[in-house]
DNA sequence: GTCTATACCTAGATAGAC
DNA sequence: GTCTATCTAGGTATAGAC
């Protein structure tokens, strides 16, 4: 027996991780936490519950993993965006529309990471990576103040406000199984490209903005002026 | 034996029900919801744990009454201030006022209503309250909308974002279990009236209009102009 | 290394005495 | 009606065979 492991077994042992990763996180965006039970889990990964364990020291340990991919994984985008070429506000806009898109095209994902109720160990996850999303709004929003293409502000409580506002604006199309949500509150489809998707997204991008203080006269690059809205009850 | 209770044994009962509601209130206030342990909320009572089950038919009935009172309570005080005297602008800044000094008055409380991670029943209840949220929030900004206070956006939407940003900007100071939140982000005492906080509620009611799209040249009377917000880190 | 089977632990819920 | 003591279920975690 070798002291070391040959590196085909570590690939071998780093690939079932990543399945096991992966097949987890399905599950979660399938069903929600609640009834991401290890049996559950390992089910569709194909092996044995007890098997879980040889990957992860318990349950938790594996669902925070599950979280910290995927939300690291939003993260990044966000912030590639927010740090893009652009003026602030553009980045903004612009970055509130490409993290809200992904959101309605990953539903059962999205709801679980943002809003969907998870243990503890996942709640505290939660908290965490809110955190780095007002860390990123609050560049933004900083730089713009700087920029003189927004008023005064606390930057941070100005970005507590639009990542708690992204998050609710998106929670009930996320939350509502299968189009079930109504006008702009929703898609009818599961390809989240539909038009209503497209209205929510520019109302969600147009409050996001006027809450940062923007500047409404400057032209957006979301469509022709502003399709009148209509409300939904 | 009486067909029925008599009106004494009815008050009685009553009585201790409803006295049971409260030390379960206390305690999920206190430590919050996962920690509050039927046996828990029994020793605080005085009673027995198997007595709660005299009252309510399962740990989840009593965890949804304890969260339909106090955030009932919650909406009618917000219902009453959106809905009183004033335009629509002044009645959403000071709405948001109320509701953010309450919050940060009853912190315990507030977290546990707002954020806390709680059983499904409970999670689901606080959909639906967030819903009611959205609804009041919407009612005035349509008013707005109507009287021309506030630009043409769907109600429905900015409600969301709204609630939304109440909820995260409050978070953060709730959460902190006791004055460990820096700068404007959170009080540093206990009764919830110290500066800080008032500079959080300025910030706070002034990111809402924002969001709204009302005018900030408009005198609001919170205070002195603007005083020059300083950022935390 | 993986599976099967099982132990165990926590917390909610119940039965019967007083 | 309330308490004590007990039962039970569900799901995590482990032990030992292959």
């Amino acid at each position: 027996m070798a002291y070391r492991k040959t590196p085909a077994e570590l690939r071998r042992l780093d690939a079932a991780r990543e399945h096991l990763i992966a097949r987890a996180t399905a599950v979660v965006a399938e069903v929600g936490w609640a009834q991401a039970s290890v049996t559950a889990v390992a089910d569709s990964a194909g092996i044995a519950a007890g098997s879980v364990y040889q990957h992860f020291p318990s349950k938790s340990a594996l669902a925070v993993e599950v979280f910290r991919r995927a939300a690291g994984h939003e993260v990044a985008v966000l912030d590639e965006v927010l740090h893009g070429p652009g003026d602030a506000v553009a980045r903004l806009a612009h970055g509130v529309g490409v993290f809200a898109r992904r959101a309605l095209e990953n539903r059962g994902l999205a709801y679980a990471l943002l809003a969907a109720p998870a243990e503890p160990a996942v709640g505290a996850e939660r908290l965490d990576f809110r955190r780095r999303y007002r860390a990123l709004f609050a560049d933004v929003v900083r730089e713009g103040v700087a920029a003189g293409l927004l008023p005064a502000q606390h930057p941070g409580i100005t970005a507590a406000a639009l990542t708690g506002a992204v998050g609710e604006v998106l929670a009930y199309p996320l939350g509502a199984p299968d189009g079930t949500a109504d006008d702009a509150t929703g898609t009818t489809g599961s390809t989240g490209s539909t038009g209503s998707t497209d209205a929510l997204l520019a109302e969600l991008t147009a409050a996001v903005l006027r809450c940062a203080g923007a500047d409404p006269a400057r032209d957006r690059p979301t469509g022709p002026a502003r399709p009148d809205p209509q409300e939904p009850s």
